[in-house]
DNA sequence: TAAAAATACTCCATAGGTATTTTAT
DNA sequence: ATAAAATACCTATGGAGTATTTTTA
């Protein structure tokens, strides 16, 4: 048995196809074939149901990758260990972020990243959340940007900020003047939100339940971008992050964002990877990083007046 | 990286010299000796700290070690659930055993067991209860028979039988001709026990700090047989575990047995391995025919008149 | 008849061997 | 002087390639 083979199988779980799994492996569809074959013989098992349409794994085949899997993800973590030994600043990091935080904190963050990390390669998943937490356990992340509540023994994680929701509502609703409204105030709103699976969504219905707003359930919405239209064109009311609405110049057709009375609603960011992973001081300081960015994110907002309540 | 690499570095940590962990991997030592300095190249890391006398792993050295031993166990953790699926009863099992039952048990279940899993290959190992838990986690061993109680999270384990105690006295003792002692009776006698580190003298200890029996700490036995030579003598008293009693011909200078009033002092046998071992079948099989064996046992000991409490 | 996987074969990188040298006690 | 590890050099296994065949919807 080798390392090779458990890679290859692994691949092959993933695509049940050889060519693409050989792809996959940067290797070609006979290579992969034969050694998948070699590593039957050798266990005595079948691992894979061929088929002119693919290839399936076998119950037994199943197990033996997910075994595979953390065989090589405990190779990938001596290797983290010894890039850390090596220059604990320096090597990959891939770093998930789920899609309604991602587009709007990373320009804010990309070029102190760059600056306080310099020899760091950093590669971005932007993902759903539920996807990144199945990556982030099978070693195909290494840290992930997620919204508190999180529940996972196997993972650590660093507090990062909390970011408040706006309101925002079509230009020349009742609302669009009001400064510090309450959850009361959205009681008999039209809601919308994002389709099922974003995390947003949640957040936003745990904030709503405590209302009465009713959620318009007609649409899948998959994009802040497209809800911020939908609300510009008067189909009713939705919750932003605060990051989400500081854009450049504002466009005409812009909705009217209100902000809530203090305490707002709002959301807990945190910075999460394997407990297992080696590279721990490193993912710390990177949440040392983010926190001061968003620090000095909350100072620039305070400058600019009544958006204040940005806080770290 | 390969596995074999990793065999090497866990080889290594082991032997602390390169020679002979070469030995243990059946290899030359210039090949164990090359492909180490690979992996140190490969990693960029410092793994060893190479002298005259010999090899030491530097920290990070034995960090990898630690997670090439996990890997390892993995890989045998796939290569037995192979050979679960091939033959459920087939294959090897290395079955760790604690030095003041296995001589006495093993006799009595080991044509029972060749005669029950005609397809196993049974590898015995000899050792004090705590290197046994060592080798359980580390993969060294399959399987235990252990004392209860046994605290361990990443242990599975299947209760086999409780073996009573028995008073072992000199001939023409007081007690001698007793029957149906209690611990009071032992209170001022002179206890002889064995070294520390075997868990019979802490079963032993457990009962008798109920009593006030005074242990003569002169001596450091390590052996059942010893201590019972040295109770014929006359030098003071032990407690031994009722399969230890039950020998062949009764010799001249026997020390004389003598049975507790029900409920006797025991010890709680249990058969434990690795949560996360993929024959978990197989070793509840196991179980049940130990038990299985130790009714016999019980009923062969009825019949041979008063020795009637060892209960499974 | 396509698409997928298996097979045939060739090549070469490298794990592993033996013999020897270097190094430190 | 001795024991240990490193180095030199050779061999051969097997991983990986390309080209082709087999198989089945």
């Amino acid at each position: 048995m080798t390392l090779r083979e458990l890679e290859y199988l692994v691949a092959l779980a993933r695509y049940r196809h050889f060519g693409r799994a050989a792809d996959a492996c940067s290797v070609s569809q006979p290579t992969l074939s034969t050694q998948l074959r070699k590593l039957e013989a050798e266990l005595g098992v079948q691992l894979v149901e061929r088929s002119s349409s693919g290839a399936l794994l076998t119950p037994f085949g199943k197990a033996t990758a997910e075994r595979a899997r953390q065989i090589l993800l405990e190779v990938q973590h001596i290797k983290d260990a010894a890039q850390e030994g090596r220059d604990p600043e320096g090597g990959a990091v891939r770093l998930g972020i789920f899609p309604t935080l991602g587009p709007y904190l990373l320009p804010s963050i990309m070029l102190r990243f760059a600056d306080r990390f310099p020899a760091l390669q950093l590669y971005l998943v932007e993902e759903k959340s539920p996807s990144l937490l199945t990556r982030l356990h099978d070693g195909d992340i290494d840290a992930a940007l997620l919204a508190l509540p999180v529940e996972d023994e196997a993972l650590a994680s660093a507090f990062l900020f909390e970011e408040p929701f706006l309101l925002a509502v079509p230009p020349g609703h009742p609302l669009a003047d009001r400064g510090g409204i309450t959850l009361d105030d959205i009681a008999d709103q039209k809601l919308l939100l994002l389709e099922d699976g974003h995390c947003l969504r949640d957040q936003a219905l745990d904030v709503c339940q405590l209302s009465g707003a009713v959620e318009q359930s007609a649409f899948r919405v998959s994009s802040l971008e497209t809800l911020r239209h939908m609300v510009a064109a008067g189909l009713g009311v939705t919750l932003l992050p605060e990051l989400a609405t500081i854009t450049g110049a504002e466009r005409p057709d812009a909705p009217r964002l209100v902000r809530f009375a203090d305490p707002p609603p709002n959301r807990r960011i945190a910075l999460f990877w394997r407990k297992s992973s080696p590279r721990d001081a490193l993912y710390h300081a990177m949440a040392d990083l983010f926190i001061d960015v968003s620090h000095t994110l909350q100072r620039r907002d305070a400058d600019l007046g009544p958006r204040s309540t940005f806080a770290a």
